[in-house]
DNA sequence: TCAAAAGTGTTGGGGATACACCCATGT
DNA sequence: ACATGGGTGTATCCCCAACACTTTTGA
């Protein structure tokens, strides 16, 4: 066992990030994720994940937010681990990948990259309409989407696309675009209102027609 | 970013299993796991999870297998990835652990130690009575204990600690030793003869009472 | 014939869905 | 006034926990 840790060396540690937000499309809002378009060899000019090599000095969350924005200027609003890509075969030299998954506020996406001035390789696409991905990156994309579509159902998470305060309406438009179908308007407003996840504010938003009342996110998970 | 891919030499990457069995006790069946005792600095002659530097030709789930047949001469019967720790205080140097969980059939723990010379730093405890732990082990081996608890709620993972045939009530009594609390019989049965996660078999365990009939795994997950 | 475990049947509460309905506002 | 989305009330279904009950065996 200790003389392997010696082949150790021939291992490098990546951490990269699929992260999901809703951006306008012609058809309503889109679940999307941004890409990066890869300037040097192996699949060079494909695109790939956001991500980078793991400091040796730096947790591996840290690692994730790191390279996310090194790469396409983007802060996540939620991060979490989302599992660890190891075969030998996934790269042409041996890589280990810890990917996270994360959230973006969608009110965020277009000042952050006007901002941070935005990366060229970077473009965004609609989850169900991805283009050919570098390495395995197709695999833990369709991974991490899962994964969201999954986790929204018991937890709040979904709030972490929407801006501080939203209505109930444009909350339930989110879980509609993350988990492809309608759902009533009526039950989903039952379903939330009772749970400490959503915080009702003294505020509404006017609008074409009957103002509707304002929400924040409840205790961050 | 490129620069920084020399510094991963620092970087070694481990692969450790918590792997939970049943295990006899004077108050019948008990959820029990493995632990090693350490030969060498840091944290010489603490306990420990089984485990071992990753190999730079091998995959994640084969490491897993391998150090911990190394370190314990046990084969899990179900193995799963866990999550990465990798936090930089989280060792006097920089290692990354890619922690699996995994199952042990009761029937084959000490067929196992047996056969394959049993180690000598080995020993068996139960999860809610755990000694000091090296490292982070202690929040790892909670972490593994949340899963399996979460995850036999809603799959069938629970028969993996059971040999190939078994009753019903021996079922229960896993979940029973898993979760910590007693279930009712009558609904545990219908709850699983429903789905095709187990398969009857002809056969009937005899005993003090009237025969129970025996079970198999359906498909495997 | 009795104890104990195997196995069946019945009931009721809670959550989710479906949907009828009323409310408030801009045009 | 009316169209539209905001918001409330309610019937129904289904899952599942609780528990009474019958069956089968060993002693």
């Amino acid at each position: 066992m200790s003389a392997r840790s010696t082949e150790n060396d021939a291992i490098r540690v990546a951490v990269s990030t699929v992260i999901f937000s809703l951006r306008a499309a012609p058809d309503g809002d889109r679940l999307m994720l941004p890409l990066v378009r890869r300037t040097r060899d192996p699949h060079r000019g494909v695109w790939a994940l956001p991500g980078g090599w793991l400091d040796a000095d730096e947790d591996l969350d840290v690692a994730a937010s790191r390279t996310l924005a090194e790469t396409t200027a983007l802060t996540p609003s939620y991060l979490e681990q989302l599992y660890t890509f190891g075969d030998v075969d996934r790269s042409p030299t041996r890589v280990v990948s810890i990917v996270y998954w994360a959230l973006l506020r969608s009110d965020l996406v277009d000042t952050q990259r006007s901002t941070a001035g935005a990366p060229e390789n970077v473009e965004w696409f609609d989850v169900d309409a991805l283009p050919a991905l570098a390495f395995d990156h197709r695999r833990i994309a369709e991974y991490a989407l899962d994964r969201l579509r999954n986790k929204v159902g018991y937890s709040r998470i979904a709030a972490g696309l929407l801006p501080d305060e939203f209505t109930l309406t444009e909350l339930r438009e989110v879980y509609e675009a993350v988990l492809g179908r309608r759902l009533d308007p009526s039950n989903f407003r039952r379903l939330l209102e009772g749970t400490d996840e959503l915080v009702p504010t003294e505020s509404f938003r006017t609008g074409k027609h009957r103002p509707a009342r304002l929400y924040r996110r409840g205790r961050e998970a």
